[in-house]
DNA sequence: TCTACGATCCTG
DNA sequence: AGGATCGTAGAC
């Protein structure tokens, strides 16, 4: 970070591109959207196992983050099938977020971001590693969640072999999927698979499926900030399994509440 | 065109 | 704690 050079100037404090004069973010959200925000009522209960219908990700992606823990996501390519159960999510709210990659508009980098509810939007950070998000919210309204860490479940040799091609040595399972840029290069997912459906759709270069799983009780959710970002940097957006192993970790001063 | 900066990972 | 590594967006 640094905190010198971006304390003084006209937009300290203000994503890029949001102009003096613009409307303030609110300086603080809750972990689950309020009912008159639509946080009323549970989606229809999807059978584990089953893909999720479009309309689940048609929601507050905090809710969508929350509920996507426990759910299993499978990556099916040229080099075989991988899977894992997700047990770390964030929720990524809008143009109204000043962490939310939707603050830039509609460009051709986040044009799924934008896009329909239920597709990836896979994107390139650090020039180096990919990320992985389940688009939420309609069309034209740019939410996502990111999907942070997975316990493997199908795959594990095929991200072993994946992961070890970085360093030249295979990695300790519980370091092949917990953190994006990992899971993403150990599932095989790249550039190619942005803006597929996450109901197994594929495409030219594999598919996405995104299944229900085994529903993960409130009094197992742990709220955080969210991980690596300078602005909203405490928004308790990201969404963890109580005691999995398969988690990132947490930086030692971050606040940890339940849901 | 030029430049700053990441929703990260790895090694020391 | 610092380097790798490059596309994107905003400034000029």
């Amino acid at each position: 970070m640094t905190p010198g050079r971006r304390a003084g100037g006209r937009n300290a404090g203000r994503p890029h591109g949001v102009a003096d004069g613009a409307p303030a973010p609110p300086s603080h959200v809750a972990a689950r959207p309020a009912i008159e925000e639509g946080g009323a009522g549970a989606f229809p209960a999807v059978p584990p196992g089953s893909p999720y219908p479009d309309a689940f990700y048609d929601r507050d992606p905090r809710l969508v983050a929350r509920e996507l823990l426990g759910a299993v996501l499978q990556c099916r390519t040229a080099d075989g099938v991988a899977s894992g159960r997700i047990v770390e999510t964030e929720a990524y709210l809008g143009p109204h977020d000043p962490a939310c990659h939707a603050v830039a508009g509609r460009t051709a980098r986040t044009w799924f971001l934008h896009g329909a509810p239920g597709v990836a939007y896979v994107y390139r950070i650090y020039g180096m590693h990919w990320c992985f998000n389940a688009v939420t919210l309609p069309e034209g309204f740019g939410s996502a969640v990111l999907v942070r860490a997975l316990e493997p479940i199908e795959g594990v040799q095929l991200m072993r072999r994946r992961r070890s091609v970085r360093t030249g040595s295979v990695p300790a399972d519980r370091d092949l999927t917990n953190g994006p840029g990992k899971l993403a290069e150990a599932l095989g997912i790249d550039g190619r698979l942005d803006g597929v459906r996450l109901d197994g759709a594929p495409n030219a270069a594999g598919a996405l499926t995104l299944r229900a799983g085994a529903p993960i009780a409130d009094a197992a959710v742990i709220v955080t900030p969210r991980i690596g970002i300078t602005r909203a940097a405490e928004w308790p957006l990201r969404y963890l399994v109580a005691g999995s192993a398969w988690v990132s970790r947490t930086p030692k001063a971050f606040p940890r509440t339940p849901y």
